[in-house]
DNA sequence: CGACTTTGACCAGCGC
DNA sequence: GCGCTGGTCAAAGTCG
């Protein structure tokens, strides 16, 4: 688990960056070194243990007065700050032993480093000392109580114990809650990544590298022997759309799509009869993955590189708006199924879902939205099976984005597992009521506008594009977030770094992966090209675009 | 004329 | 068993 612990890394200097700066501001200047020097070290409770290091605590019976002479002011070597009494009493007796047993009792400097070297071995992850940062009143009474009661100064020290110590308390406790983010963020990488390997392993298929050509997140997979069987035995590069997992195995033909009742099954009750993958799969596969993208367009429909063939329309129950049906046309055979609708209660909002999996190349600006879809489909179907819909894949996702403003709704609800990627949603808000058992995952988007479909395609090549730079760990310095605030900014770009980091010893899934959170991180940016027919990835008369689903609209009612 | 869309018919699953 | 619904087929129509 190198990659998780390479996130708790990145904590440490978060609980250290906060100690020093005001503590400092209490001592003379000649002293800083010294005093940074110890409060860099320091075991918890952080508080009681750095101001223990800054005046030596006492004996039992007995008031600490011996600062270090260079502490004080001139000529006040032998002033006593009455006040320090009481404002370590409580806690400088439990610290008169460090926690490895040496006595911190110091009369020299070196020895308080010494002391403080050998604690700082011990050292935790804690974030304690920040609450130091504002507490710089207390820090003026120790050091310019000249002429004040002791009452008055006992009083004040009280006072300011209490409320330290009502911080620290608090400031333990976000301690622990990022211990436990912590956890969790390994955890879900260490479900990702066995579910990753129990894929490749029982799907017997070898991930390999690409060819340079096509980058390195396109995956080759070796066929099947059934499939090689079927190809006379030549192990044929298979680039392949992965929705289904599954799906890819069984639903291939043997015959063409214009070959009528060739019986190929799309149907999910034949998937449940010929389960033919390995037994982790055959629960997923009992139904087949879907992934639906939601988005914002007055565009007929998302152009998404690849060509399709409208075989049917239906009118849809609770939808006045009709369902159309289209299957892949840039290859004979190709089992892949897409369905586009309007939403019913915002009609603005089109919806593709994307099923099956394509057998045959892919062109560069399909890959795009291929890799999308796959890798949701994917973390749809290693999680929901295992975990209550798909709980685990929420987390995951809640924790590669936490702060993303829009959806990705995870349903594992019958009759298909179904992963929705909101791309309409404003920040914070969640514009239609879902029906129960889905589970909400933030997605980050931008473009609740109409433009949003229709910059898809080239989002999604941006995220290709930007996929080496992503596992690079240099996204934050690429990309542009000019919607988000600086703070923010860098915590998305330094939270997906982190995950990216953390997945990046699985190269297949951190392609598809890294795709997916590209590309909608991505959506921000700006692109030369305008609408929806500007990938190129046209090349026939008839694609996509042809089909006009908004004509479909206008033929309600007609089946 | 070929490719594609339209659209009524057909089929299967599911609930009552 | 029947009706409803989703999904698909395929003949007819349309288009370039």
């Amino acid at each position: 688990m190198a990659k998780a612990s390479g996130l708790s890394i990145d904590l440490d200097p978060i609980s250290f960056s906060f100690h020093t700066p005001t503590v400092l501001n209490s001592f003379p200047q000649d002293t800083t070194s010294d005093i940074n020097h110890r409060i860099m070290f320091p075991t918890t409770p952080c508080l009681t243990n750095t101001l223990a290091t800054m005046s030596p605590p006492p004996p039992v019976d007995q008031f600490p007065v011996k600062l270090n002479p260079s502490f004080l002011p001139p000529g006040d070597n032998k002033r006593r700050v009455v006040g320090e009494r009481d404002f370590f009493a409580e806690k400088s007796d439990r610290k008169l032993v460090d926690d490895d047993g040496v006595d911190s009792m110091h009369t020299s400097d070196a020895d308080i480093k010494g002391s403080a070297d050998r604690t700082g071995l011990e050292l935790n992850v804690d974030i304690g000392l920040n609450l130091l940062t504002t507490n710089t009143s207390s820090d003026q009474s120790m050091v310019d109580n000249n002429g004040i009661s002791s009452g008055m100064e006992d009083k004040k020290a009280n006072s300011e114990v209490a409320v330290l110590q009502v911080k620290l308390e608090r400031v333990k406790a976000e301690n622990q809650r990022l211990k436990e983010m912590l956890i969790q963020v390994t955890k879900n990488y260490n479900a990702i990544k066995m579910h990753m390997g129990s894929l490749v392993q029982h799907r017997g298929g070898k991930v390999e590298k690409a060819d340079e050509d096509q980058g390195e997140d396109r995956m080759i997979v070796e066929e099947k022997p059934e499939q090689k069987k079927q190809n006379g035995g030549q192990i044929v590069p298979k680039q392949f759309m992965d929705l289904g997992l599954a799906a890819a195995d069984t639903d291939e033909p043997s015959s063409s799509s214009s070959d009528s009742k060739s019986h190929h099954e799309d149907s999910p009750g034949a998937d449940n009869k010929v389960p033919r993958f390995n037994v982790d799969q055959t629960e997923a596969t009992m139904k087949k993955a879907r992934v639906s993208v939601r988005a914002r367009s007055e565009a007929p429909m998302i152009t998404d590189g690849c060509q399709w063939r409208k075989y049917g329309q239906k009118m849809a129950k609770g939808n006045p708006c009709p369902r159309a049906y289209y299957r892949c046309t840039m290859a004979t055979g190709c089992p892949v199924r897409k369905q586009v609708q309007r939403c019913a209660e915002d009609r603005t909002i089109l919806i593709t879902t994307y099923e099956g999996n394509h057998n045959h190349p892919l062109p560069p600006a399909a890959m795009a939205m291929v890799s999308t879809t796959s890798s949701a489909a994917r973390m749809l179907l290693s999680g929901s099976m295992s975990s209550a819909d798909g709980l685990m894949n929420s987390n995951f996702l809640t924790t590669l984005l936490p702060c993303s403003s829009s959806m990705a709704t995870i349903s594992a609800s019958a009759p298909f597992p179904t992963i929705t990627l909101d791309l309409t949603q404003a920040p914070n808000s969640s514009q239609f009521p879902r029906p129960p058992g889905q589970v909400q995952v933030p997605f980050p988007s931008n473009s609740p506008t109409a433009s949003a479909t229709a910059l898809l395609p080239q989002i999604f090549v941006q995220a290709l594009n930007n996929q080496s730079k992503f596992s690079g760990l240099q996204m934050s310095q690429d990309l542009e977030q000019p919607q988000l605030q600086q703070g923010q900014e860098n915590t998305l770009a330094d939270t997906v770094n982190a995950a990216t980091a953390a997945i990046a010893a699985d190269p297949s899934f951190t392609a598809a992966l890294a795709a997916a959170i590209t590309s909608i991180i991505g959506s921000s940016q700006p692109h030369p090209s305008n609408g929806h027919n500007s990938n190129g990835m046209n090349p026939t008369k008839s694609n996509g675009n042809a089909t006009n689903p908004s004509n479909s609209d206008d033929n309600v009612g007609q089946r």
